[in-house]
DNA sequence: TATGAATGAGTTTTCATTCAT
DNA sequence: AATGAATGAAAACTCATTCAT
């Protein structure tokens, strides 16, 4: 039941303070990664950043404050890294979307828990401006990608691939895949299959840890 | 970081109890669908149920265990969608797993608040040995499922599409899609694209609402 | 800035409630007695009544509302005073506005600093049905004394008489004076020299502790 | 509980210094006379100002400090204009006492938010030796004007007029009156019976807002 | 066996005040 | 002198769970 949007209390200006800010949002990844959303407390935070309670305070008005940054950072990183695999390389629909593929991967990989944690309390956060932005572009990317193909609804080919994809990513990271290649190479041949893109050629790579 | 699995703490014997556990769940399951994890506190399920707050506690030892009971009930209902799917009808690969889909489809479209709580609550319940074998039984269906055709790894192949369903119909629901025929179609495409048997003939019927 | 009206959470049924509810009303009471609203914390009261901070909530769902159920008792009382105050004795304006008096004072008598704070709070709180009722009812009491007189606005005469009331006693007791019959004897000049029933014969009785 | 007395930690002898003292004593008024005492934080204090916290603590050693300030420039204030009305105009007893009511209304006119505040922490504050001086001298203006009448005890019947205006004043403004000449009317009535020297002549022009 | 009163550790958040820069 | 980052005690309130009746 998302209320108001949440952003940061006050920007840091000076270098200390900066630091400080630093410090609370790596605890609270941290604490997130490790004990999931209930082990987030605002004075676990603020005691695993050597900061008092009062700083985190300063810069984060409540603790979902905290977590709307870390989403942020999160989804600005994703972004980014589904920008170059759209842009680079050969406008060849296959290869794109694999590329984009890989790229969503990539974003569950590095923090798997942080990443799933982030995601379920996405629900529960009233996203800011900023938040809402970054999604609309994530899609944007999609979409635009799709267009180049012949299909009826790029925006909701864009909406299943995405969803396709994250469900079959979290739920192999969860049961502790590691192998991103084979992975990625079993997501591509569902994503191509509903796009009707599939061939014989990328034969079944598998092999389940 | 669940630690002990977790079971009803006596099974009612009389009709009165069984009266009262079955208040408790009631109780539980509606306040889960309508105000999420969050709203769901011991207290107020016995108030809802009618019952006192020592009476719930001596069919459930902890307020886990309410939910590890929920999430047993839905599974298996699931179990039981599947297995009909998977004996009527042809033995049509195509067209069983069509019905499997839509199986796994309605699982989530009865209660979709519900199912949505109770996956989330999953991962920090320390699951007892029936909730580990219905798991196990649910698997098992796909991958008997997919032996009949040949692939290299049938029970990857049952957990790959498993994960593509759910993270497609999880998102589809919480977007607000309620025209399921076509969404079975669409998680259909791409369950078929995965496993190489897709054609043109299913044609894109999309439209997203 | 008082905002949604407040009243008891739940009445308590059994014996032990009851005695826990009048434990924390008198711990409120005497903290509020000899140490102001700043030092009525919920913790304290619930620390001085022997009563866990927990059964504290199970009766009052704020600290607010605590102050307003003893507001609600001092004012319970001052009607009941009034009401015999006004009806009692002959029907002279004269001997039932001193009696009335009277009872203004006494309901500033016994406990002093309570009643004070109580007053200075209660511009604060977001008072329920019955505290209005009362604050009416305390009213048309003296109204319908003053009707009797014949006064171009009697309802006015009835604020003014009551503020004047107020602010004598009030600066008074803060000052320390003790002396009731003197005091009683004072604020009645006013209120019959507001009423031009002034006479001669109810000569200064003064003097100040 | 007031336990030491306070004064202003520093006498700002700069231009520079003085300007900061009065945009903390504006701010603090300021905020006061639209939040209440609640609202009156340091730091909000400091922001309104345009004053770092720091700055503020250079001036004042505590919040109550501020507080004490605001409530000595009131009392000089109100100070003032009983003077004015005491020496100025006839030494008849009944006009000098109505333009001192007229001023002691005025005391709450201007600002009746701000001074209802500062009046209800007055008992809190540990008052300095000027605040002392201050309610020592207006008590004398009352008393030596009530000196050229035949009262048995000036002081107290200087003390009960102070209480009695007050009290009525203070209520009227909460309850919104506006009109100042009537309520100086009805309180001056009320002032004129204590001191036996009513009339029938000063008719009730009453009318309540 | 059922009840519901009682518990208290734990959570979020505020704000007066200090002190390094 | 001024700044503003940092502090941390303290306050209100919740809720899973126990246990006397």
């Amino acid at each position: 039941m998302p209320s108001a949007p949440i952003s940061p209390r006050k920007t840091p200006r000076q270098a200390r303070a900066r630091a400080t800010v630093a410090a609370i949002e790596e605890a609270a990844a941290h604490i997130l990664t490790h004990g999931g959303v209930d082990a987030l407390t605002t004075n676990l935070v603020a005691a695993r950043a050597g900061v008092s309670i009062g700083s985190l305070y300063q810069y984060f008005p409540t603790k979902e404050a905290i977590l709307a940054e870390l989403l942020r950072k999160l989804r600005r990183e994703h972004l980014h890294d589904l920008e170059r695999a759209a842009q680079q390389g050969g406008d060849d629909l296959r290869s794109t979307t694999t590329r984009m593929i890989r790229a969503s991967i990539a974003h569950h990989t590095e923090a798997p828990e942080l990443a799933r944690a982030l995601e379920a309390a996405e629900s529960h956060l009233p996203l800011d401006a900023e938040s809402e932005a970054l999604k609309t572009q994530i899609s944007a990317i999609w979409t635009a990608t799709l267009s180049t193909h012949a299909l009826p609804d790029p925006s909701q080919a864009a909406f299943d691939l995405a969803a396709l994809t994250h469900g079959m990513v979290t739920r192999a990271v969860q049961a502790g895949e590691r192998d991103w290649d084979n992975l990625a190479a079993r997501v591509t041949r569902a994503a191509l299959g509903y796009l009707h893109l599939c061939t014989q050629d990328d034969h079944q790579p598998t092999q389940q840890p």
